[in-house]
DNA sequence: AGTCGTAGTGACAGTCACTGACACTACCAG
DNA sequence: CTGGTAGTGTCAGTGACTGTCACTACGACT
């Protein structure tokens, strides 16, 4: 009875989300979430390359979301401007699936083999905006220290959004960026930035 | 004949080396490994948690060596040079392990599972730097975001040392930090940090 | 209406990573 | 020489993952 497949995919999503989390990852078995989508377990193969991908669905289109605002920029933006255009424009997706995010979160937290797993993700997601960025002719090594830079970004914006549910995340993101530059300026200060940190290093955080 | 247990860890260690290079990581079986290394199958695990886990061995003597510099330093240095200065420290391990680092390198270049396994211990070795920073009284999210900024930092330096295989990584580790701070000025220039930006942009790379 | 191609699926058999339990052996301390 | 401990072998079992073949829905084309 193969409907559309996207169906008994979407099915197999649940599933997945329900037993890990009711269970946990380890005492649960591929056959017994097949079983509850009401599938066969050769059957969620064909669909998930393993039994944690069922977690990670849906990558694909967030890495088209955040390449192309890169592939688009009109202007001559810095490296890492381009990097923070990318996780500015993923704002919406991160929002939307923010209540299945969070479940995703309480399951992958107390699972080494799933944390695994989410760290290859965001790397693989690193590796695409390196490329992004060569598109645009920029050297592979400023790419992607840039790249690293903004993921590091994001992520401090991001963990302080999850904590606090209410803020802004693209406000966020602009903090943390400063809060990167001035750390930048505390660890190696060139001689003429001293005076202007002075200035403003009370104003992160 | 459990003469030392750590002699048969070794020989599993180079076994395994060996095997994953001549044939492929998926081609060989941890029976075969055990076999070459003159134990059992179930000796092997044992010693290694996972297939993986073989080629990442010695990881917690890194973490060590990392993490003192930290603890130990007299003066109040920035987040980030502390995080700096752990990297710095371990430059003689990567020195020294630096023929076995290679083969190795290959390996997991060519073995997404290997990858997904050596991102996995960067990042657990990101988190014990967060930590280290955290125990001198450094709020969590600057640690995490300064221990970041210096991964990215090291990484840069790192690609640029094992490719052009003769300088010096310390020196590339400081060109790196000043690359970082480049970027993080041109992509959020403060008011009058502008200027100090238009006399120094050009001496990157 | 019938035919054909295609995508999704079930069924089955097999390999291999990994685990628990128990017994055995080398070595060290008293 | 007695006992404790650490390292190992053996065996049996679970579960993730794969290859293969046959079958079925569905759309397209004639």
């Amino acid at each position: 009875m193969p409907r559309s497949g996207a169906q008994a995919r979407a099915r197999l999503r649940e599933a997945a989300l329900d037993l890990y989390a009711e269970r946990g990852y380890d005492a649960t078995t591929t056959a017994e979430i097949a079983a509850r989508a009401g599938v066969t377990e050769r059957t969620y193969f064909r669909h998930f390359a393993d039994k944690r991908e069922v977690l990670f669905d849906g990558e694909a289109e967030l890495r088209e979301v955040m390449i192309a605002p890169i592939a688009a920029a009109q202007d001559a933006p810095s490296p890492l401007s381009l990097v923070l255009r990318a996780y500015t424009a993923a704002i919406p997706m991160f929002v939307a699936g923010r209540p299945v995010a969070e479940r995703r979160a309480q399951i992958i937290a107390v699972t080494p083999a799933l944390q695994e797993r989410a760290h290859a993700k965001s790397a693989a997601l690193t590796e695409a905006l390196i490329s992004a960025l060569e598109q645009r002719g920029i050297p592979e090594p400023t790419a992607r220290l840039a790249t690293r830079a903004g993921a590091a970004i994001f992520e401090r914006a991001s963990r302080a959004w999850t904590g606090t549910s209410a803020q802004d995340l693209a406000a966020l993101i602009t903090q943390a960026s400063h809060e990167l530059r001035t750390l930048t300026w505390e660890a190696m200060p060139g001689p003429q930035a001293l005076a202007s940190l002075a200035a403003t290093a009370d104003d992160g955080a």
